[in-house]
DNA sequence: TTCTCCAGATTTTTT
DNA sequence: ATCTGGAGAA
């Protein structure tokens, strides 16, 4: 990136006052523009720097920001709020939550948490195992109705909706815990409620700016406008063509209402690209213009470098991991960094082949997001007992750990408890005589008693929890070793991250560490080894590479199956190729398999409509030896039916007859269905007796029953 | 209460 | 393929 500041960037770092609406498109220095304008303010302007708050969407996001105005301040330490929107309201929330009725020790329930309570109640109200109330389903409806971005056609599907809503929110807050969206409703809750109160934060927040601002939904909009009422200067910087969080409730409409809201609003546009060569550009260009939806942009540059432009066909998924495999080999070797090269995907399971061509090469890479430590077992369990140490109220936590390690404490007796006091721990303190399971119950309570009562906070703490409740026991004695090992190795790191909690915080309480915890997700550090990224392209928003693998590119991966119904839905999906394109400085792959799907189940796949919208003159096509010939390449998209790889004249007509769905009998397997056929020649069979197996049928027979 | 076996689902993206 | 949850046995 040039040192120098364009106009339009130095028109808005000087505007201070009033609201302000910059339209920033990709790579054009938008995180530079807002630290270099709270920069600005503390240096120039003399603003006290607790009066500054900014908002960013991501932990990543918001540590980046403040490292680098920090920087540019040339300071260790920065007192100007950084931070994101839910870590925000629960600071606010902290204080605050009395107000609503929760104590000031509340939880934060995590999305599996709410799953789990979500499932309980639909077991509860008898829709169990029906597919139109399927648990994850209910969950996007029940954050979606909360947000009020629920379609009319989604709440008709599930009517009952509004009653499990009001039983979710009723446990939820007999409970002492908020999800999610009750950190942003609640803090707006009490903003509209206790005009004193928002007055208060009002003031000590005269300047706001808000990044990424097309994610933000509707109550994030509310938010910004109560804290922005008597604001001095509200910035907002924001870029339509990069709303990817469609289905989290996120509208950017809100960009264009942005002015109608605010009185007086200035729109600066940011159109000049400073991280990608111009041909990089005129690809993302020629996809983003399929797109109806959106106010036309002119993004250029002025790069005008060489790089490559490959789009590969795979035969089969480790194909396409090995081509990629290969490429990261000749750009390292070119002495590309492999920090600076990254892969990108749709969906995270995606990542295994590629996984598994990396490792075999030993080529090191890191996964970014994905599978977290927090979702662990182990960790979920001791942060289990973490919270209910803090806040007993917390029945969630109280059902998966009350018999973790065994404590021959199962549901019977849970029923039981819940008789006796809906806060199921305190149940415990009024047990009867003669009550199943006394002892265990009594021992259990009293180990959280005692670790409650306990002042100090840290390594030893944890480590002495640990030890008390038995939990390496456990492990030893019910895990192989293999996993047993993991599991520890895992725990000790969880003591080293509260050690580094205390290290990094003045004032380090439990409270504060399960806050932390509960709102941070991207846990990978910036690590600084030289490793390629792999992550799914929400997660590389905001970030850049001097190489992009885009993967997976057919038609039901990317764009999803469950996107491709809607022009809405396709349109996002659009600008997430938009988004993976731009993340590019100078080189770029594109890539997709001619099948994907699972071992038991590969299906034939046509290439992503998106790489047809680029023009082929764009791209320079790449197949591996055996594979199809350049025509054949081109209408791959039209052609559905293909022939198998390895026709066989002498079975061909047998095999042909035996379709998904038959019952077969097989010499020693005996009865089984038909799963699936593949390529005409292999098939998936379910047995009766001997289970699921893939088999070749030129080389097995089978009668059709 | 826990264990064992079987059936069924699972794969979108994240604070 | 691998994980979960349910039913039935120990």
């Amino acid at each position: 990136m040039s040192t120098q500041l364009n106009s339009n960037q130095q028109e808005a770092i000087a505007c201070t006052k009033g609201p302000l609406l910059v339209l920033a498109g990709a790579g054009s220095g938008k995180t530079r523009v807002i630290t270099s304008k709270i920069a600005q303010l503390i240096r120039e302007e003399f603003v006290p720097e607790s009066h500054i708050l900014a908002v960013t969407f991501t932990n990543k996001a918001a540590g980046e920001m403040k490292r680098r105005a920090m920087g540019m301040l040339n300071r260790p330490h920065l007192g100007t709020t950084i931070s994101t929107f839910h870590s925000l309201c629960l600071r606010i929330l902290r204080r605050e939550a009395v107000l609503l009725g929760y104590t000031s020790n509340f939880s934060v329930c995590d999305s599996a948490d709410a799953l789990s309570l979500i499932k309980r109640i639909l077991s509860e109200t008898g829709r169990k195992n029906q597919k139109e109330y399927a648990p994850k389903k209910v969950q996007a409806l029940i954050s979606a109705v909360k947000n009020q971005s629920a379609s009319d056609r989604k709440l008709e599907q599930l009517p009952a909706i509004d009653q499990i809503l009001d039983q979710y929110d009723a446990a939820l807050r007999q409970n002492d815990l908020m999800d999610f969206d009750d950190l942003l409703l609640n803090t707006v809750a009490i903003f509209e409620q206790n005009p004193s109160i928002l007055a208060h934060y009002q003031s000590q927040f005269p300047y706001m700016l808000v990044d990424e601002f097309q994610d933000t939904n509707a109550t994030q909009y509310r938010l910004i406008r109560l804290l922005a009422e008597t604001a001095i200067h509200i910035c907002v910087v924001g870029d339509e063509d990069q709303s990817i969080y469609g289905w989290r409730g996120a509208d950017f409409e809100n960009i264009l209402n942005f002015p109608r809201d605010f009185d007086g609003c200035r729109v600066i546009k940011l159109e000049k690209n400073y991280r990608s060569t111009s041909k990089i550009l005129d690809i993302a260009n020629a996809v983003i213009s399929h797109n109806s939806m959106r106010n036309p942009k002119v993004l250029y540059s002025d790069i005008h470098t060489d790089g490559e432009f490959v789009l590969y066909e795979a035969p089969m998924p480790q194909e396409e991991g090995v081509f990629i495999a290969k490429q990261v080999q000749a750009l390292r070797q070119q002495g590309v960094p492999l920090n600076d090269i990254a892969v990108l995907y749709r969906a995270n399971y995606l990542s295994r082949t590629m996984e598994d061509a990396f490792r075999r090469r030993n080529i090191p890479y890191r996964i970014v997001g994905g599978y977290k430590f927090y979702d662990r077992k182990e960790i979920k369990d001791i942060l289990g007992y973490l919270r209910i140490i803090r806040n007993p109220s917390d029945n969630l936590s109280f059902r998966r750990i009350v018999n973790v390690p065994r404590r021959k404490i199962g549901p019977a007796t849970i029923e039981k408890l819940e008789s006796i006091h809906p806060v199921l721990f305190k149940s415990l303190e009024q047990l009867p005589d003669r009550f199943p399971r006394k002892q265990e119950l009594k021992e259990f309570h009293s180990i959280i008693e005692s670790f409650r009562k306990r002042e100090d906070f840290g390594p030893d703490f944890l480590r002495d929890l640990i030890e008390r409740i038995g939990y390496i026991e456990m492990l030893k004695a019910e895990e192989e070793t293999l996993e047993a090992e993991t599991r520890m190795e895992n725990l000790s790191e969880l003591v080293t991250v509260v050690g580094d909690y205390l290290d990094a915080e003045e004032n380090p309480t439990l409270n504060g560490f399960l806050d932390t915890v509960s709102l941070l997700s991207d846990t990978d550090e910036i690590e600084d080894d030289d490793r390629v990224n792999l992550m799914t392209i929400h997660c590389a928003k905001g970030l850049e590479f001097n190489s992009v693998f885009v993967c997976g590119l057919e038609e039901g991966t990317f764009p999803n199956q469950r996107t491709m119904g809607s022009s809405r839905e396709l349109e996002e999906e659009r600008r997430l190729m938009y988004v993976a394109i731009t993340r590019a400085k100078q080189n770029l792959y594109l890539s997709f398999s001619r099948e994907r799907g699972w071992k038991w189940d590969m299906n034939r796949k046509k290439m992503s409509r998106f790489v047809k919208e680029i023009p082929l003159n764009l791209l320079k096509v790449n197949r591996p030896v055996t594979g199809l010939s350049h025509s054949r390449l081109l209408t791959a998209a039209h052609s559905s039916s293909i022939q198998p790889k390895h026709p066989n004249s002498d079975n061909s007509e047998s095999t042909c007859t035996i379709q998904k769905g038959d019952t077969v009998m097989h010499h020693s397997y005996g009865e089984g269905a038909v799963l699936n056929v593949v390529n005409g020649n292999r098939m998936v069979v379910k047995f009766k007796r001997a289970g699921i197996k893939v088999l070749n049928s030129r080389l097995v027979q089978l009668k059709k029953d």
